[in-house]
DNA sequence: GATATTATGGATGAAATCGACTGGAGTATT
DNA sequence: AATACTCCAGTCGATTTCATCCATAATATC
């Protein structure tokens, strides 16, 4: 992990179609070079996948939730998460409650169904999503590396 | 917005560095035909940007927070996210608390030292993230759809 | 049945991939 | 300390694969 390597996650992050051309470019390498740097920060894990960030509300998804849950059985809930479709993430979290959970879903209609079901593992505190200021930010070096 | 579009949605969600023949085989089209609905998906502004998903705790990054925040002022607040490094996502929230800020940071001590900082803005309740046994779900149709 | 939209096929140009080669850092040998 | 050896990362050039463009065909819409 050099400043090199750096230089492509961040770029990565950013823009995952591109071509390895540009990114040498940008980061001062052949393509040939680039390639197995991406390839090597894919086998260490450094890189877990490459995916397209889609806007739910263009999807008729128009209202996203957090939900802070704690479940009576925690091993049920989180096979609840896995398999319900308007779930897109599932933290386990210590502090107040025990997950912390976000919704994705059509309507405040389809909220309160999930809530609903939510009831049968625990008790959910719902926070709703007005807006995001910060979406998904790059995961950038710490000072001193 | 047909079943095509929404099966090309979720493979690029999954995996956004594929082939548009790879694709196309798998959607049953040629690669002209789907390289003509990414671009519409694109333009539509359905598909936002591609990104690379990273592992934190390989960029020594261990330790993932979410920040509920009541600050004083909210529009500095939210300034203050923008421009802190390892605030990744913040997310203004309706319920308890008038944000959700996600924190990726090196260890427990940059993690305080953040929260010193946020004291500034207002009083952080913080939620440490122990797992994530939902990571990155991918959006999908509703029902009626 | 006319028209607009979407898909296909083939040709062209660009990118990814592979192998051979180069240069430099580090290490061992004398 | 100088030389030679090894290993690693990068470059270059050739080949294969992919993206893109355009003309045409099929499909759907009214």
């Amino acid at each position: 992990m050099d400043e090199i390597d750096w230089s492509i996650l961040t770029q990565l992050q950013e823009n995952s179609r591109q071509t390895m051309i540009e990114l040498g470019k940008k980061v001062g390498l052949t393509s040939p070079s680039v390639t197995e740097r991406v390839r090597r920060l894919e086998d260490q894990g450094v890189i877990k996948k490459y995916g397209a960030l889609v806007a739910p509300e263009k999807l008729n998804k128009r209202v996203t939730a957090f939900i802070l849950m704690e479940p009576k059985d925690c091993m049920k809930y989180v096979q609840f998460t896995k398999e319900q479709p308007d779930i897109v993430e599932c933290h386990r979290i210590a502090g107040m409650y025990s997950y912390l959970t976000k919704v994705v879903t059509e309507s405040v209609h389809t909220l309160e169904d999930h809530i609903n079901a939510c009831l049968e593992y625990g008790k959910p505190t719902t926070l709703i999503v007005l807006s995001s200021p910060v979406e998904q930010k790059a995961i950038t070096p710490s000072v001193n590396e």
